[in-house]
DNA sequence: TTAAGTGCAAAATCTTTGCAAATGT
DNA sequence: ACATTTGCAAAGATTTTGCACTTAA
């Protein structure tokens, strides 16, 4: 996966037609630092010195321009994380497998796993899947 | 509570040391009128006689006792289905499989199939799945 | 009778909107 | 200079809590 230093974040932004502000960058760095999804209170949490609503209007800016994608944990609470390079803004990556830690809580975002072929019943005409699994994920699982 | 037939829902209440009352009867109709689930304003809607706080309280205390369970569709708002039989209180289904229809917005519970095996990355100990599908159910996807 | 359930009011959250001041280009 | 973006205040929406009244058992 790519390494993302700063001027990787301003070209991103640049090529969105967003300006490079301060809270922007933070917002980045803080996701692309974390392998899995963070949390809207999480973020908010970290960001204490960004106005909550400027958090709310960058994120959906950036899910907007196909920067972010949001997932919803086994709680119903969004959940952000860096979209893979293969999302753009009209498109994004079809199947997501999404593993949420039952101990830890993170989500972590599997977008490289392809989902074994699922046949629906009769008429539905799936356009897109989400896989969840729950469990305990390898920092957690791993013995003490 | 008016005298009845031994109707399932009375049944299904006296099994869970819940009183069969006029609003919980309501509810349980509803939510097994539909083979879809009901988000919790749709829910609202229909049952405007009923009020907002009663049903929060029902739904948590169905959900607690396995006569429901929760499902978040794609935009992260709640909907409730019945659960098959297979549920009960200490243990839902593992793998659920849900279908939201991205033209009438429904949620299908397809709890009858199975999810082929996935195999995650080393170290994750999955303990339940739960898979999305978006796109077109039965209905929508008829041609007109 | 009495514990459980309901309804209303009110608090606590979460999310959106409007607008003036600040900032990037 | 100009359009964007931010921060604050305030409105809306959603969910929870407290308490008195009602109801099923």
């Amino acid at each position: 996966m790519v390494h993302t230093h700063n001027n990787n974040f301003e070209s991103l932004l640049e090529k969105h037609h967003l300006k490079k502000t301060g809270p922007r960058l933070k917002v980045l760095s803080m996701l692309s630092a974390k392998n899995v999804a963070t949390s809207q209170p999480d973020l908010e949490g970290v960001m204490n010195d960004i106005d909550r609503v400027t958090l709310y209007r960058i994120l959906s800016a950036f899910e907007e321009k196909g920067i972010i994608h949001k997932v919803f944990d086994l709680n119903g609470t969004a959940n952000y994380a860096m979209c893979s390079p293969a999302c753009d803004e009209d498109h994004h990556h079809d199947e997501h497998l999404h593993f949420n830690c039952t101990n830890c809580k993170n989500v972590y975002c599997l977008d490289e796993l392809h989902l074994p072929e699922i046949k629906l019943p009769k008429g539905f005409k799936p356009d897109g899947f989400t896989l969840y699994a729950s469990g305990l994920c390898p920092k957690c699982s791993k013995p003490v």
